[in-house]
DNA sequence: CGTAAGAATGAATGATCATTCATTCTAGGT
DNA sequence: ACCTAGAATGAATGATCATTCATTCTTACG
């Protein structure tokens, strides 16, 4: 009796920013399905397809490509806001928070997978202070735009009493706990209502805008 | 040249129930300093100031101590929580509002090492099912009480298009939130500021409660 | 074709860690 | 003062895992 034969895969060689990329998407497939705490070296190279040693040639060490991980899935999602924000879709005010709201309660931002390891970095911001040092300044920059955004919008519909930076600083974390809820308690709240709860939110600001 | 003699402690004996909240309190310390991660047997149990075994003898396994751990916090956030919004302390319904304030942004929760516990949890929560239904439980146990008290406000105040759920729903996350920013964005909010725009969603929604 | 630069492999290594359990010690009961 | 139930200890064990590196394979280029 003989034992399966896995199918011989023929090696591949390829650039070495592809081959990063490749066990980046690895490492974000198993920490969203294992944990950030469980996901070992062996697991993120055979998710990839590859071989163990590969990690070592690409990222030096499991260290190196967890904060690289966590740099590009940060960078991904600041800078979709920021691009949003900043009007390259949308030159209209209005428009550009209903396409902030889309972005932020669509398909790509509110996977599971996505949600995950978001939070599963954001556990560990206490413990390691590179992570919280990447995290930091990525929300800084985020946070800057959204307050330039609103500052224009104060103006524009010439609202009182309403401060650009405590409304943009109470909008990011309203957004970071619906995220959160639709992780935890998924039965509780629907993407739908969530984006609707950070409508509300925005129209009680600017009801003449929303 | 001897060694420095770690100075021998005696031996001390004591009930169960007494040793397992010390280690509770040690694995917390732990957590908060080293990440969830990076905890091990060894140093929560020489945070405790005791031997290795003895995590064995009331725990059998770390993950039971770990799982332990997180009931223990989740509850006493929770309960603080619910023992204000029943009236308590306040029966009248703008005093349970501050209450709950100033309990959400006071020294107890605020706390860097209660937070990082907190969140250490949540980031594990997408791939151990038995951490969310533990956090889910109490979760939902928190928000059905403030849904109540919200209702029992928009009824005395004659609000007008406010669901209770929702406003339930986008508080909570909006609380998670801020204290998500405390932890990972610390120079960028204050607790003050953090508990000024927690008030200032309540007062856009029950302008005169608050 | 032939060859060499370097990409990829994976068995081996050593470090770390949870768990075990034979032994030691404590304190309450008699 | 003595005894014993069972609390506490910590060296030993075995499992897991990151990292290494001698070897194999691929491909671009002459």
């Amino acid at each position: 009796m003989k034992a399966a034969q896995p199918p011989k895969k023929r090696r591949k060689i390829l650039p070495k920013e592809q081959r990063r990329q490749q066990l980046i998407e690895a490492t974000i497939a198993c920490i969203a399905r294992y944990g950030l705490a469980s996901t070992t070296m062996h697991m993120v190279t055979q998710e990839a397809g590859l071989s163990v040693g590969i990690a070592n040639l690409h990222f030096e060490t499991k260290e190196n490509l967890l904060r690289e991980t966590l740099r590009y899935v940060a960078e991904e999602y600041h800078t979709g806001q920021i691009d949003i924000m900043r009007g390259r879709e949308a030159e209209n005010l209005s428009d550009r928070l209903t396409a902030l709201l889309n972005f932020q309660f669509g398909k790509g931002v509110t996977q599971r997978r996505k949600m995950s390891v978001w939070f599963a970095y954001y556990g560990e911001v206490g413990a390691r202070p590179i992570y919280q040092k990447i995290v930091s300044a990525w929300d800084r920059a985020a946070a800057r735009e959204l307050e330039s955004l609103f500052a224009s919008i104060i103006q524009e519909g010439g609202y009182r009493d309403v401060d650009p930076g405590e409304l943009a600083m109470g909008y990011s974390a309203l957004i970071d706990g619906l995220h959160l809820a639709l992780l935890v308690t998924p039965r509780e709240l629907t993407k739908q209502s969530a984006r609707k709860i950070g409508r509300d939110f925005l129209q009680r600001a600017f009801p003449n805008h929303i």
